[in-house]
DNA sequence: CCATCTTTGTGCACGCGTTCACAAAGACAT
DNA sequence: ATGTCTTTGTGAACGCGTGCACAAAGATGG
């Protein structure tokens, strides 16, 4: 994943001063503590002032052990034959995941999955705020989608600035999303989430997260056909080396444009990924 | 990491036997292998004849190295000093995939989220088919979306038994997730595509795969504070810990799921998504 | 103050995934 | 055929993440 981050993490030898916190939480840790938040936020709701690692594990759906060692990053909030304090680690997770602050966000085309996105509910709550909604498309600049107008996309480089917007949301047709990113990215956003089924590429310092339905769905899919085929299987292995059938569902998705001529054809350069969809 | 991959696979050791090549290809290379797909039929539809490892590597976002190693899962379907035939790899990749088979989805919790997927092109292609929408609102019931009737989730057993639907994808507020999810897996449904802020609970030989916005837009946050706060860190570091002020938006609850690892600087990672509002 | 019990924090080992680097395979030209 | 050049396929090293297992820390009770 592409803990993006710009600079590598440093390996951060210094740490034995206090402290060691903040300093290279690894990834994998990173991408936990919202899973953690959430689980502890609902215990505070429910007025439950300490939870054991075990407990807490439970509730987040992963391994105790795993668990303590992610807190250990943080330092040591704990307590020995008690557990944690829910009300201070909400806090201390809160913090160090930056939602002690406001984040103005961006959703860049208003389509189907724009305007659910734009309703969602877990915008507001936790610091990010839709700070403006864009579109290229005329026929829908100007509407208002859950309650803020839909502005053009010209407007996009000066409301990046105003808004002092760092986080964008591209929800565009594939074939814009490149175009999209590159006009954020030049305005002055640092982290994008992209929702369209492209490869982005972004400047070095530039964190992209990508979210694609199209290869979560694949992926199931083969892990479905193992399932499925796992009596008998090898039949047709044998020779299916040869022939390769004409592409059946040819058509396939590349909804947008074609190659784009424009900037460089090319994709290249780094990118990392995991899944995703499309 | 990146890894975002699913939830928890069994190991499955039986494979052992014979057909040493669809056996055991590692989880980190299935999650590629639709990023693979997508560029090659990009390439593919350009009449493109054969690509070399390191162009389809840049095209795809990914090390070429890790893409021959990736390929060499599959099998030799290079020829060295040419490189890969494009029709030949989109054909073996959609057959590992499963992609070449018919695949109903049925997806329940019409809110906005379900909405947008309903209509998301990218079901169509590629083998997915929305066999039927669901929801348990009588209000949203009987109206049509994307083309299909919403049926009431007291046919889910009928329908995913008569349809054969063996992938259900979640799109309900939070609260209802887990039951939806226990009636699907009871039905017959193996795989789950969740997209409510919920850790849901399965039993063995059901995959379950989340896509989360709100764990997505903390990570980028945390990246994003990261990079601010690079200059004048550690002041608030010693003293941090005291104080925990009230946790602000309590609210809410957001689910989340794991991820996937990787490194690399760049940019990239990816998945996840939201759920619709209650 | 001591004994006991609970739960954290972490050293360590293991396994997966990534990347390097290169021999081998094949295409092509002569 | 032979030589050269390109590109694959992969052995091996490395690093991250996971999970075990346990010592240490602190609570609790007598």
């Amino acid at each position: 994943m592409a803990t993006g981050r710009s600079t590598q993490h440093n390996p951060n030898p210094a740490a034995g001063t206090r402290r060691s916190r903040g300093r290279g939480i690894p990834d994998a840790t990173v991408a936990r503590l919202p899973l953690y938040l959430r689980a502890l936020t609902a215990l505070s709701e429910r007025s439950v002032p300490t939870v054991s690692s075990e407990e807490l594990a439970a509730a987040a759906g992963v391994n105790s052990a795993k668990l303590r060692k992610d807190f250990s990053y943080l330092g040591s909030y704990g307590t020995r034959g008690v557990g944690y304090d829910v009300e201070y680690l909400v806090y201390q997770i809160s913090r160090e995941l930056g939602l002690t602050q406001d984040w103005p966000v961006v959703i860049v085309g208003i389509g189907n999955l724009g305007h659910a996105l734009a309703n969602y509910g877990g915008f507001a709550s936790r610091g990010f705020r839709v700070a403006a909604l864009l579109d290229a498309d005329p026929a829908i600049t100007g509407n208002v989608v859950a309650g803020l107008p839909v502005r053009h996309t010209d407007e996009m480089e000066e409301i990046v600035r105003s808004e002092r917007v760092s986080i964008g949301v591209i929800t565009t047709p594939p074939g814009a999303a490149q175009q999209v990113c590159d006009r954020l990215v030049a305005a002055g956003v640092t982290s994008i989430l992209n929702f369209a089924p492209t490869v982005l590429n972004v400047p070095d310092g530039v964190d992209v997260r990508k979210v694609d339905l199209s290869i979560e769905l694949q992926i199931l899919a083969f892990h479905e056909q193992r399932k499925a085929g796992d009596e008998y299987r090898d039949e047709d292995e044998g020779a299916d080396a040869e022939a390769p059938p004409a592409p059946a569902a040819a058509v396939v998705s590349t909804p947008g444009r074609a190659v784009g001529p424009g900037r460089g054809h090319g994709h290249e350069r780094g990118q990392e990924y995991e899944e995703a969809a499309g």
